[in-house]
DNA sequence: TCGATAATTCGATAATTCTAGAACTATCGT
DNA sequence: ACGATAGTTCTAGAATTATCGAATTATCGA
């Protein structure tokens, strides 16, 4: 992954409302939501909301399909991870950290 | 780690300088690298440095410390690995990636 | 103290981003 | 075709961010 591109995606996940977005649609699972739904949990104005997701599709961090008159967006869980796997690679690999894990949550 | 010190500190890592600035600092090493020669990598002013600088700092994602005249800048891997904890839990979790790992640069 | 080096702060300007209302497009049900 | 629902695009103002040069602060060496 292109540092630019990295850098692209990071900006796009660094507005509270979009990461927040990424989040709903993480947690809704495989069908994600539609912008309605979004639209309900985030209480901002529509056309706001249109152009935050239209920055997180053009950086390809989602995906939009069309059920009706229904938009399902979708995370696009490859790239999220292929941008995790590069922060992992680029900025966590220091020699300064061989303490314990931190916030090992997952475990 | 809360939704909005984390969508503040990828907003941080999301200009590419800034991202280029804590690549810099992991590959260093330990000893991170001063001021000057980020400068020196990074070809623009002095006190544009400084204000991307001061942007890591305040979020907690670089440590400053003094040496003689010399600013010597490290990563702080705690927050940077706690990020990408929260990013993987929160973003990445989902149901539909169930299928081959995705650049798995680090094996 | 003086001069040089390292980095920050200040001040101004350019550029970008966020936000939302109004108008518009697309789809569905009848 | 018509009306209703779901989202987008247009437009514009407000706020934030990025950039740089000039002035300033801090430290070192003589």
């Amino acid at each position: 992954m292109e540092l630019d591109h990295a850098a692209n995606c990071l900006d796009k996940l660094g507005n509270p409302i979009r990461l927040e977005i990424i989040r709903l649609l993480v947690r809704a699972g495989p069908d994600g939501l539609s912008v309605g739904a979004l639209k309900a949990h985030l209480s901002i104005a529509a056309s706001t909301l249109s152009h935050h997701i239209l920055h997180l599709a053009s950086a390809g961090l989602i995906r939009k399909r069309r059920r009706g008159r229904v938009l399902c967006c979708t995370p696009n869980y490859d790239l999220l991870k292929a941008l995790v796997a590069m922060l992992t690679d680029e900025c966590c690999k220091g020699v300064a950290h061989t303490a314990a894990p931190v916030a090992a949550r997952s475990g």
